[in-house]
DNA sequence: CGATGCATAGAATGCGCTTACTATCAGAGA
DNA sequence: TCTCTGATAGTAAGCGCATTCTATGCATCG
């Protein structure tokens, strides 16, 4: 403990004999400065433990180089890997990030984004489905506007926009195009009875997932039976609880389509559990590729998304990174990423 | 975009027609302000989309608000967990979480915590084993002092202290009593040839599990011999090939320690693929009992390490929080949390 | 040899806020 | 009526840095 508190500019510019300004100069290395010069400066930085203050340089005009995220759960794969990419691509432009968790509540997220405007993140990331909800989307809208007019960008990560008038960018998935590519699978392997299982109604998520799947339905000239759409939660105990309900009250169906993972986790369980072999009695997929999707037995035939792509991409467009063959196109405001189904082994022609 | 660039503080007050003072005052609850001036201050304030500046607010005195935390990748159980825990316990004590990872890279750690330093941060909290490596540490130490010297705390989370002189603040768990525990639980289940695999020797996580391991044996009298001793790595693959190559030695033993329960899933999994049933044939248990251990068949037999607990003491450490039954304790500077064995069934006895 | 231009360095201002310190005004007590 | 006190509100001084504007020294050139 040689310092008592910590050296400032001047300390550094008294000890080296300059002037703070050429202090400054030497650490941001925007200006002429004489190696000489130089060298005594970078020496008293070195003697006194110099450590720049990050506000009163953002303060100063200098951005603050952060980002800001926010997400559920950093425990759910989902979003871990998401802000995983969200971090190392930040990371890759000399940007901290500042990740807030929301728990799935609509008061914490708005709150969160407040907090992250007061930090003055040089842009804030929403990740995830958004429940419909006229009033939480006038309030993230405002919010919106309130980052832009400051300067910062609020990238909606996964979720749709929030209208052409409210300053955002975007980063999707092609949910609809996934679900339709793993329905329509089921559908070429011969299913004609495929239980549509979990997902909140109102969540913009499923309602993607949902319409791809009855699009491929359509496509394919089946009915669109109701008695087979099961929304419900995203969690493996939904999964359990209703296949064993399906199966109790007999219902006919040779396929589930699972709105995520998780889900498709939890029936797997409740079919082992009840003896009813997967996939020769019933085939299940899911969605989202994550990892136990590969520790199921049989593994799991599911949609991937580029997880840490779009996190890498919310970042990138937030910050306006221009990639170098793009030299003379106009700022990029939204991208959408592809998925694609990964056949394993949790499907099989029904019987 | 009512407003071009943000209002300040300055703007606020001019729109109510009171100072700067009086409106700093009426955010921070921290002076009287009469009812009237208070509402004409807020009423300001929402017309205005007013956002306080965080580094402003930071730069003139006021704690910056924020903690840090370092860990490996984010997307690793045993790392999400603790993280999840740090943002957490920040969040209810009104702080923001700048989460950064490292990738395993020493220079990209010193590096953070050079740039949390930068923020500011509260705390700064360091989280994984630690490689055993003379000038490595004594950089950290040097970093800690600097830490410290300007009020902040580096608190090491899941790894040893650098020493009584290095002003840190440590959380630990119980990593030796874990070991010991599940070792003698084999052994008292009848295993006498126990091979220990995975981990990096040189990793201050590793040095732990093994001495608890050895204590075990020693404790009941059974010989060490070296050549059940498999250090390596910590990932799934490593413990598929090496059990694969150990079979193939016709090694002889009847039970596998994994150093984690992700060497324990690629264990399981070549056990699978070359015949041997679990537990039947040879045991198999883990450590950190992180999701994978209950997606394994059998369900893995571990060690349960309090992830989130350990997260949220750090920051409680970190931020000086005193609990309510402490009013009279000095500044608490350590904790150990305990680990304790979970039972599943990846272990049975010996033929 | 004096004027000109370039390479460096310093002085000074302000970013937006918190917080001593100071000022004002009412009502209370003398 | 006058002073004293307490409750509010204002003034102003930084916090540590980036940056603009100025100043200095020296080589170059006519």
């Amino acid at each position: 403990m040689t310092e008592q508190s910590l050296a400032t500019m001047a300390d550094v510019a008294a000890r080296a004999g300059v002037s703070s300004a050429t202090v400054s100069r030497v650490i941001n290395g925007n200006y002429p400065v004489s190696a000489a010069t130089r060298q005594r400066v970078e020496q008293a930085i070195a003697e006194l433990g110099y450590v720049a203050n990050a506000h009163a340089r953002a303060l100063a005009g200098a951005t603050n180089r952060t980002v800001g995220i926010i997400i559920n759960d950093l425990v759910d794969p989902f979003y871990a890997y998401i802000a995983r990419g969200v971090e190392r691509e930040a990371t890759r432009h000399g940007r901290l990030c500042m990740v807030c968790c929301t728990q799935g509540s609509h008061e914490q997220e708005l709150a969160l984004i407040d907090l992250l405007h007061e930090q003055r993140a040089d842009a804030v990331i929403l990740v995830g489905g958004a429940y419909e909800d006229r009033s939480y989307a006038a309030q993230v809208a405002r919010r919106a506007r309130a980052l832009h007019a400051s300067g910062s960008t609020l990238v909606l990560c996964g979720r749709p926009s929030l209208g052409e008038d409210v300053p955002t960018r975007i980063v999707e998935y092609d949910n609809e195009g996934g679900a339709f590519a793993i329905t329509d699978y089921l559908i070429t392997q011969g299913h004609r009875r495929i239980v549509f299982l979990g997902g909140p109604p109102n969540l913009s998520t499923t309602v993607a997932r949902l319409a791809g799947h009855r699009r491929a339905l359509r496509f394919r000239g089946l009915p669109h039976d109701k008695g087979l759409i099961h929304t419900g939660q995203l969690n493996r105990r939904f999964g359990y609880d209703r296949i064993r309900a399906l199966l109790a009250d007999k219902l006919d169906f040779t396929a589930v389509f699972c709105a995520n993972d998780t889900v498709a986790a939890g029936v797997m369980q409740g079919l082992e559990l009840a003896g009813v072999p997967v996939p020769e009695a019933i085939s299940v997929v899911g969605y989202d590729d994550v990892p136990i999707a590969q520790e199921l037995r049989p593994q799991l035939t599911t949609v991937r998304i580029p997880l840490e792509e779009m996190g890498r991409q919310a970042v990138r467009i937030g910050l306006d990174v221009v990639e170098d063959d793009a030299y003379l196109s106009p700022v990029q405001t939204a991208a959408v990423v592809g998925t694609n189904i990964v056949v394993r082994s949790s499907v099989a022609p029904p019987k």
